[in-house]
DNA sequence: CTGAAAGCGCTTACAG
DNA sequence: CTGAAAGCGCTTACAG
């Protein structure tokens, strides 16, 4: 058991009272040089530290920030939601704002609402990834009492601030490049409907082709192998785009075993760490994660200080590799 | 902003007591099933949720863990620490403890130490992970006054528990069974003289072998690869065994480029996800990191509610793969 | 520049 | 079974 050192014990030995000790430490500035030195000292000696709920609890301004990754572990192997974390994590230890870090997911979520999480926390604003559509915190940002970022998630709510790279552009770029190189039929094998991104990268898709081909893997690299293993018509197929770069690999183990004899280019999104070590190694679409989540970082403090909102939209790359020359 | 419900207001709504209400939502047994009724109505009218800073600042029994994770964004493409915080936050869900996380590296160690951390944050025990022998946290750990339950990372100190696999023997284990599948001279590519588990693979290695050779790569894929690009007698090497996956890696690839003609056997360490998907797949040990951190987290909740430290041992596994046959 | 005091929203002996 | 009251460790008007 750690013996507490509170304020009054400081403020005791430093021979001052407890309000200048507080002062001193919320660096106010109508503090005498003297006093500073004394306070300092006597916390030096106590070796004293404010308690975190006290300050919390008496403070008006609080400045508690939460990140909220919805479904932290489907799939294996996939780092990016730690990347969001070490993100936001890095940006936020620059500031005076706390960092609160909550994992949820669609069950958690119907247990306790996003505000009651919110306001038993104290947390004055929020960032967060992989929301579903059908997911209850979805239902409840639309009209949400608290500055709110979403990465990769964006709401008709004109009032919650988004990150991300521009999707449906991306999936528009890749799939005219594709053509362009030469195939006439692409194939695009997209993630869930109920994603966002899903989407937006479909719209694009959709808008540089003229006969569109959409299949859906639930993001699975299981799904996307059975689907291709399967795929009757495959002869009329020139390159196969997929929505995610676990799809994709997992297309690439399909189309290996089927022996197709023609070569079918493939495309995958994301540049997960894999899509550059499996061989063929993957074309893709890279999402500069760590910027996505710096920027999410950054624009929630801008609303919650200024009350900026912003649709914020980050570059993309499309990162040409062996498996499609586009 | 949220407009705040406090217990009062729930009091008030419901007709009875501020502690009526507060014992209501601590579920004490002194209640009786007409006051409990109307607080759970008063409660639902208002959207109340019982404020946390508060409720730690007025309790004596503070149930609060942090999960310390050091150096989270040094290795791109491990996703450890994500499966870290995954098993520890899905194993505290099931209990009445709160979950905090904290990442930390060698600087902020030095701006804060643990202890301080602890006492502004009100932790009652910590699980932690990642820890150098360098680390000021380290030296800290080494007499502790809260309960702690390290992962990968054996102190001298008794008080502290700790959960891994084997290392030693794991690494005996492969030492052993490459040579049986006839190595003569396995080259052992560790990571760094500092990190606890290094020496204890290393440890492992010498005993199994009579002509142990060990060169340092810090855990780096780029490091390995140099090395063994510049490794001037590989002739005299039949088998290479690394103590990470991503050394592997970098060692395969080095081998690729040398153009060796006779077959190195090569094991890693981790069984990262990219082992699976590489060419050759990855002959690796396997650790159940899923496993370890809960195995963690339950030790920690035994440590602060029975007293009781264990230096706790889980399963390894070897997996055969492509690159040694073993 | 400094201190006394009220208050933040709870919990918990205590008395009844 | 219930309520009044003290107290947790701070912050912040307020008065001087």
């Amino acid at each position: 058991m750690i013996k507490k050192v509170t304020i009054k014990d400081v403020a005791h030995i430093a021979g001052v009272s407890v309000s200048a000790v507080s002062r001193v430490f919320n660096n106010y500035g109508d503090i005498s040089e003297e006093t500073r030195k004394k306070v300092y000292q006597a916390a030096q000696i106590l070796d004293y530290t404010p308690n975190n709920a006290a300050r919390q609890l008496s403070s008006k301004k609080k400045r508690i920030i939460a990140l909220i990754l919805n479904e932290i572990n489907v799939t294996p192997g996939v780092a990016m939601p730690l990347e969001i974390l070490g993100g936001v994590n890095d940006y936020l230890d620059k500031t005076d704002y706390e960092f609160v870090f909550y994992a949820t997911n669609s069950n958690k979520q119907k247990q306790k609402s996003l505000k009651q999480f919110c306001s038993e926390r104290d947390i004055s604003g929020l960032i967060i990834q992989g929301l579903r559509v059908t997911d209850p915190y979805y239902e409840e940002l639309k009209n949400f009492p608290l500055p709110v970022v979403a990465i990769d998630l964006l709401l008709q709510n004109e009032k919650v601030g988004s990150v991300s790279i521009d999707n449906q552009a991306a999936a528009a770029e890749v799939t005219t490049r594709l053509i362009k190189a030469g195939a006439q039929n692409v194939l695009f094998v997209n993630g869930t409907k109920e994603a966002i991104v899903s989407q937006l990268r479909e719209k694009g898709y959709r808008s540089a082709t003229r006969n569109p081909k959409v299949i859906y893997a639930e993001f699975s690299e299981e799904f996307a192998y059975k689907m291709i293993l399967n795929y009757p018509s495959l002869e009329s197929v020139d390159a196969i785009f997929a929505a995610s770069d676990l799809m994709a690999i997992g297309i690439i183990k399909a189309l290996r075993e089927r022996n197709i004899n023609k070569k079918i280019a493939i495309v995958g999104f994301d540049d997960i760490t894999l899509a550059s070590y499996i061989t063929p190694t993957l074309t893709t679409v890279r999402q500069d994660i760590k910027k996505i989540s710096q920027e999410a970082a950054k624009d929630l403090l801008l609303q919650i200080e200024h009350g900026e909102i912003k649709k914020h939209t980050v570059p993309y790359a499309i990162i040409v590799r062996e498996s499609a020359d586009i």
